[in-house]
Parts: C-alpha cells; sequence; structure tokens
RNA sequence: GGAUGGAUUCCCGAGUGGCCAAAGGGGACAGACUGUAAAUCUGCUGCAAAUUGCUUCGGUGGUUCGAAUCCACCUCCAUCCA
C-alpha cells in the first residue's frame, strides 16, 4: 500500500504559499518545502521564504536547515525529505510537498536512486580544468568514448551534464545513460496528487515583477549585504539563488541596483518558463489554471479536495 | 531660417550596389534536464503549404540587368549656428 501525498507545484510567484496552508488546514496536513533556496537560513527576503505568522501553526519541513555555506543538491533532499515523511506519518498526517523544483519532487516521487556512487571532486575539479583549457568538445568527445548515448543526448556546450556523465562513468564502469534508462521505469513510490498551479503568462509574469520590487523594499540589499559579511561569495550553491547573485554583483560594483533589478526580474520570467516545461512533461500533473477558477481559492480548494477524495487520499 | 548627423525586421544595433529576409545582442516563444536544478544547456523569431514564392530596411519618385545600400524631393528626430 502507497503512502498518501499531495504535491503542490507550480512556478515562482503563483501563489502556492497560500493556498498550501489552505490545503493543509483543510487535510490536517504539514508541508514539506520542494525548494532549493529556501533551506537556507538567513535568505528570507530574496528566497521568498514562509514566515512563522503565514505558516499560521502548520508545521512546515525542510525550511531553514542548512547554513548559506552549505551545499544541497537532491540526494540531501531525498533523505531530509524521507526523514519528514517518516515523521509525518507516523503522526497520520498528510504530507504537502510543495514548491517548484520539478527536479527535487520527479526525485521524491520515483524515489530515482542517487545513492549507487559517491561524487568525486577531484575527478570534478579535473574535468572542470580540462574544458577550461581545452574546450567543451574535447570532453564531450570523452563522453563519446565511455557513453556514446550519453554523448548524444547531451550538448556539449552543457558542461555540467558532460562532467557529470563522466564521472558516473569514473566512479561506476557504466554510462549513466544506462542507470538513467532504468530510473525512467520507476514507478510512483507514492500515492500521489501531483497539481501545479499555473496563470496566464501574462499574470504571472506581471506578478514576479511586482514581488521582485517587493524584495527590494523590504531590504533585499541589506539581506545580500549581510550575507556577504557573513563570508558568502560566488561559488556558493546558495548564492546561486536569484536575486542574491545579482545583488552580489550590484554590491561588488559589477552593475547598477536599476540592471541588477532588471535582470533578476528578466532571469526569473526565465526561471517560471523553465520550470512550466518541467512540469509539462510530467505525465500525471493535474494543472491548476488560476482564471478558469476565477481566482477564487475556496473554489481551486474544492477542486483539489475532489480529486484527493477521488484518489483516495482522503476520506 | 541655416549647418550637420540620423531614420533598418518587437527593441538595440551592423550592413553602404548583387553572396540580404538582412550580422550580433536583447526580449518573446519553444524545448532538454536523473547529485550544482533559482543551476546548466538547446532551438526558434517577416509572411505563406515547401530547398519555392511573396512583402520588408521613414515616404514618394528616379538611376541600374539588379538598391536597405546611389540620386532627387518630402516627413520626422538629434546636435549646432541664428
Amino acid at each position: 500500500m502507497k503512502q498518501p501525498m499531495v504535491i503542490l507545484a507550480g512556478p515562482t510567484a503563483v501563489g502556492k504559499t497560500s493556498l498550501s496552508i489552505a490545503l493543509a488546514k483543510r487535510i490536517d496536513g504539514e508541508i514539506i518545502s520542494a525548494d532549493s533556496m529556501q533551506v537556507y537560513q538567513y535568505m528570507d527576503i530574496g528566497s521568498a521564504k514562509i514566515t512563522e505568522q503565514e505558516m499560521e501553526g502548520v508545521p512546515h519541513h525542510l525550511i531553514d536547515i542548512l547554513e548559506p555555506a552549505e551545499e544541497f543538491n537532491v540526494v540531501l533532499f531525498q533523505q531530509k525529505c524521507k526523514e519528514a515523511l517518516k515523521g509525518i506519518y507516523d503522526r497520520g498526517h498528510i504530507p504537502i510537498v510543495a514548491g517548484g523544483t520539478g527536479f527535487y519532487i520527479q526525485a521524491l516521487l520515483r524515489d530515482i536512486d542517487f545513492t549507487e556512487n559517491e561524487e568525486n571532486k577531484a575527478y570534478r575539479e579535473v574535468l572542470e580544468q580540462l574544458a577550461a583549457r581545452e574546450g567543451a568538445e574535447t570532453l564531450h568527445q570523452m563522453l563519446a568514448q565511455v557513453d556514446p548515448v550519453s554523448a548524444r543526448e547531451i550538448h556539449a556546450n552543457n558542461i555540467k551534464r558532460v562532467i557529470r556523465a563522466l564521472e558516473y562513468y569514473e566512479l561506476t564502469g557504466e554510462p549513466i545513460s544506462k542507470h538513467n534508462e532504468q530510473e525512467r521505469q520507476k514507478e510512483n513510490a507514492y500515492n500521489a496528487c501531483y497539481f501545479v498551479l499555473n496563470d496566464l503568462r501574462e499574470r504571472l509574469y506581471a506578478s514576479i515583477d511586482l514581488r521582485v520590487d517587493k524584495m527590494l523594499d523590504r531590504g533585499l540589499v541589506e539581506e545580500v549585504c549581510r550575507l556577504r559579511d557573513m563570508g558568502c561569495k560566488r561559488g556558493m550553491v546558495s548564492m546561486q539563488g536569484l536575486g542574491y547573485k545579482e545583488i552580489l554583483d550590484y554590491l561588488e560594483g559589477a552593475c547598477t541596483l536599476e540592471e541588477a533589478v532588471y535582470l533578476i526580474k528578466r532571469d526569473t520570467r526565465h526561471f517560471a518558463k523553465r520550470q512550466l516545461t518541467w512540469f509539462k512533461r510530467e505525465p500525471e500533473v493535474i494543472w491548476v489554471n488560476k482564471n478558469e477558477f476565477n481566482y477564487d481559492e475556496d473554489r481551486i480548494l474544492e477542486f483539489m479536495l475532489e480529486h484527493l477524495q477521488k484518489q483516495g487520499i482522503i476520506g
């Protein structure tokens, strides 16, 4: 018997947070954040992290669990998630996985296996230097030697993924394409309802712009200043977050504040588009287009509850 | 009123007689993604049913086998002189 799970995903700034609280209260749920930035402490404004007040007493997991200097990735997400899930099921509650990182959600839902090898920092660095010195093509040709399937699938310019494929081969002696093929066959590990909240593109973009302006009003620059003073650098995973890397550039004098803001808005729009692209190809997604519900949260909730009932997640 | 410079495809911007539906960048749109994923990468962008046709480079007319590119006039913009 698969365990129940509610997933509430969607592009950034679409309104997942408030809906997730409303839903949690209706079904006695606990929220697990599927967000790669809200895991970090001291990164509140730029990550649009939910506040204590906004939680309205609903338990939240995977928020503020790491220092900005620590590394976060899918595997860690998976581990932490499973820990949190155990507690939630023990308490007899329903987990609501809320967030915008489709890759993380997939890793959890299908229980994709990443554990069979460790990452190999040293080898990775060697490859990175090689790429910098000899160019992307050289690396891609190396991949073609050991894993022609991946070489065909991964564009030569996508150095990060080429490196990961090479690293995987180095560690396991097997092509990652083969592993991926196996993992792709996997069924969902949970009895899940996968909702994706969406809105008209125009409105989504408008609310992104608005939200970025609000972040600035609330002191995004000051927040990044503090992080910088704590020693946060461009290379850290946490500092790759939208809003952080751009403000960091501004603080270093690489651009004006105006330029930084323009880039944050633009790149956040691009990001939202990428999120949507991801969700579109997930077969079980139940789309919740806000405009089709007249932006009425109660109607949206009713719609979701119906699905949960049908699926046997709630009685 | 005079002088000069400019007007290019959604935007910026290159192009100064054929190889131009027009470089490059941006935006928009679409896509990939299995240990950095708020990351990384790709495609596409005048119209039409085509490797073919049609309509584009401020406007009108002209030169030429052929013009975004040359000439004339006009309109608008910028700077300077009055």
